[in-house]
DNA sequence: GATATAATTCAATAGTTCATGAAGTATGGA
DNA sequence: TCCATACTTCATGAACTATTGAATTATATC
């Protein structure tokens, strides 16, 4: 992950359509969600959502696995790892004990 | 934090003047740093950074204080706490288990 | 008050991003 | 082979974003 990737990364975030996408990815986990059932599900037209899936597979935030007809969409959490290392490297003045709470606040999302 | 407030927060980091600065001042942590130094800093022009960090505050990503006629600027942790608590809200598909080696990833930053 | 320093605001222009209709590709079944 | 389904690609115009020089505001010092 280098600065190019997490611009990549972030730009692909800050698109209403693409937040969702990667938010319900999100919350689906190893089920994930074919293409279609997506477009439904946020009620965007198939080639809009095709364009803004492309997005977040190059900004490495979703992977995708062909499945028979369909194509089904992942949250591919390695790529979010790597972009919150990079956006937190060297936090808090090297004082590492401030950092602790912000860590420990995020595993509330779980 | 809401949808758009996400929204707004990615759309800031992702120009690269703004994510560099951001990184810088996480890297600060509670010392921050005036506008002019980071300016001097990132080889950016003064009025230039000056729209980028207006932007950066807006989102909640930096705050700022003035110091007679420097203005000093910090990273908001809150603001990313929100963040981040917002994009991986629910996830890992009800299974917190799955989330824990991303949590741990993170703290290897600090 | 006058001047210098630190930073912001403004208006204009150049560049980027977005959704869309139309067309194309891939897979599965009749 | 033909058709339907699932999805992607392409070209275009409309909307948004970034940088810049010039002007302005705020604070400190002389």
């Amino acid at each position: 992950m280098d600065k190019s990737d997490a611009l990549t990364a972030f730009a692909a975030l800050s698109q209403p359509t693409r937040l969702d996408v990667f938010r319900l990815l999100i919350t689906r986990g190893d089920a994930g969600m074919a293409a279609g059932e997506i477009a439904r599900a946020l009620e965007v037209r198939q080639n809009t959502l095709s364009a803004n899936l492309s997005v977040l597979l190059t900004a490495g935030l979703v992977r995708n696995r062909r499945e028979g007809r369909a194509i089904r969409y992942f949250a591919n959490t390695d790529g979010v790892k790597g972009l919150l290392g990079f956006l937190l490297q060297d936090c808090c003045g090297g004082q590492p004990e401030l950092c602790q709470p912000l860590i420990r606040d995020l595993t509330g999302s779980c």
